[in-house]
DNA sequence: GCTTGTACTTGAAACGCATCAAAGGGGCCG
DNA sequence: CGGCCCCTTTGATGCGTTTCAAGTACAAGC
């Protein structure tokens, strides 16, 4: 349990302190011999350096920090394998915190993340785009992820509002007369959604639409509620076309409406938002509008080094991911057997999913549409 | 960006450096008055506290280190949303780290956590129960989750070769004669469930068992190939019961037979282990065996506290969570009717997956089976 | 008025390392 | 043999905290 440090190294070694330290981060500036002589005498010591330690003496370290909402949430994962990568690639570590829907406990990470010394800091925030005014002049560079703010400061958004005016053509080219919107928009993402719903079908008067609030989680079980209750209305008061503000809130609705004999997609369709895969990896895909995480994620990094590459204090710098109206639309005219367009799909997504994604919302076509 | 240090707060509100020090720490030993004045400097300069600093002239932060194979996967997520909360109960953060199924970076963040003074380390191994030798003698403690190992030291292990039995068992029971396992058993706890398996099978010598490798991932992407491969075998090839190692495999094996006509689970009887959200929450349940990660990742953060309120050397211990057996083939014989035994156990998954979970491993008969 | 005690506050020392100016040691050229 | 230059190694300095022995101020007790 005694803990070795640099100086026993040295002393060991037989050379000094500051030679054992360049051995670990200049190596180049040794000669072979001792570096290897230096090497070996590091772990058959067990030397482990102190990183706070380095920290404190070298600056900042390289490592980012990434603050989530929820860990189970698949559009999360996603932004957290995206900044993963990209920051691998940069030679950077990356350590994530879940701030378990928790602002206090999100304002606790923050913070200490930029206690830490890390490099850089990317949050994707819950509720509030005024996020803590002291943030903004934090002395480590800070991306906001999944989030338009006003504020000046970096930040990667996906156009959620986009997301929702595209579920909502996406039902109109369906023929839909009547909308239920499921969820509650706790958060400015989903908020965003039912404006741009709200927004596209300001053009059909004729369509019918109705928002549901699924209580406080958009569990799969609260999904599940509301489908059992929409499939005990009377045939006439039933939309044929229900929009989960999330997809495990859709699929919730679909395994109701199912289980109570409602046919989907023949009598409701069902459409999801979020490219949680979940929807797309599960036994039966489930339509849905991704935003593009990954995508989010690496943008983020690249914030990130650019803010510490230029050294320049942060400009106000934005930049908006994903606005596939064409795609979508493209996709939504098109009447494919929808055999021959999902499983392709599903499987390039499934196998990609580990190197990169393309920058645009993406729909994938479900069998309960 | 010019950061501003306690000695700027202290003199700023005219009091000493270690006045400022003990409003942080020791807030109880200050004057009341004395403890409002600097709290309003600090928020109003914006002071935030150095951890580094903190931690290298303090000892160790009340933090934990997280380090998982993968973040995508659900299991590995009930291990971190298990010890995120113990964590936060016992007033520590929990920092996760994704290895990214790279044993250099899983050793890579094992170190970096070791060294960042953490007052305790977690991983889930990917491969190796030998682990880095050198890891057992650190000067932090660690436990293993996940994974059964005769060395010396603390972990937290699901019986998986009993998750093989279960599987077994219920195949046994479902009247099979032909069984296919689906997967690469690239880690150890796939290769003891396949072991399971096997021992149970060694009864039954009747029944052809018949081991496929689904590639290096074991993605839905894999299980949907595998799954074409059966349905395209003559009918008389064909298993009647599919065992997926993952419940990723095993709805890629789902996907695959519904799409080439096969009937899920009239002709061909699919199962999955590791209780993955996707397996119960998805539109479509899978039946799957689940492992309790979230009382896994409990009792590692509670071994991780023991070990640090006893200041002993780490001594010698193991938990084992999880043998379900008995819940199992209680559940397998009784032959309820699907649908009431699915959605009620799917609802109560859903709603107290944020509180705690059993000890048991758990089984959620779903619809391919 | 002096002592003892109580309640805070002070500031120097140490935490383990990276940095960097300076010193050391060759080799090469004149 | 001396002078130069280059490559390698040295060790003192400081990073921002916490800690803790020592100090201050003030009140109560004699």
């Amino acid at each position: 349990m005694a803990k070795v440090k640099i100086s026993d190294v040295a002393r060991e070694a037989g050379v000094s302190l500051g030679t054992v330290s360049n051995a670990l981060n200049h190596p180049e500036k040794l000669r072979p011999e001792t570096l290897k002589l230096i090497n070996e005498t590091i772990s058959r010591l067990g030397y482990l350096p102190n990183q706070s330690a380095r920290q404190l003496a070298g600056g900042a370290t390289k490592s980012f920090g990434l603050v989530l909402p929820r860990l189970d949430h698949g559009f999360s994962l996603q932004i957290a394998s995206g900044a993963h990568n990209e920051a691998r690639k940069h030679g950077y570590d990356l350590l994530i915190a879940n701030a378990d829907n928790d602002d206090i406990l999100e304002d606790h990470y923050l913070r200490y993340f930029m206690g830490t010394q890390m490099s850089g800091v990317m949050v994707q925030p819950m509720a509030s785009p005024d996020w803590h005014p002291a943030m903004t002049k934090m002395p480590v560079p800070i991306v906001h992820l999944d989030i338009h703010c006003s504020e000046p400061g970096y930040y990667v958004a996906a156009d959620n509002e986009a997301q929702g005016r595209i579920i909502a053509e996406l039902a109109i080219a369906r023929g839909a007369h009547h909308i239920v919107v499921v969820g509650r928009a706790a958060f400015m993402q989903l908020t965003l959604r039912v404006l741009g719903i709200h927004k596209a079908l300001a053009l059909h008067p004729d369509i019918k639409i109705e928002v549901i609030d699924a209580g406080e989680w958009n569990t799969a079980a609260d999904g599940y509620g509301i489908g059992a209750q929409i499939a005990e209305r009377p045939a006439d008061e039933r939309p044929d076309f229900v929009v989960g503000l999330t997809d495990v809130l859709a699929s919730g609705v679909v395994s109701a409406l199912v289980d109570k004999g409602i046919s989907v997609p023949g009598q409701v369709r069902v459409a999801g938002c979020d490219g949680n895969p979940l929807a797309w990896s599960g036994s039966v895909p489930l339509t849905t509008v991704a935003p593009p995480g990954y995508e989010i994620g690496r943008k983020g990094v690249q914030l990130l080094m650019e803010q510490i590459e230029n050294k320049a204090p942060a400009k106000i710098k934005h930049v908006r991911v994903g606005s596939a109206v064409r795609t979508v639309t493209a996709v939504a005219a098109e009447d494919i057997n929808r055999q021959e367009l999902v499983r392709p799909f599903l499987l390039e997504r499934a196998s990609t999913q580990a190197s990169s994604q393309t920058d645009a919302t993406a729909i994938n076509l479900g069998a309960y549409l």
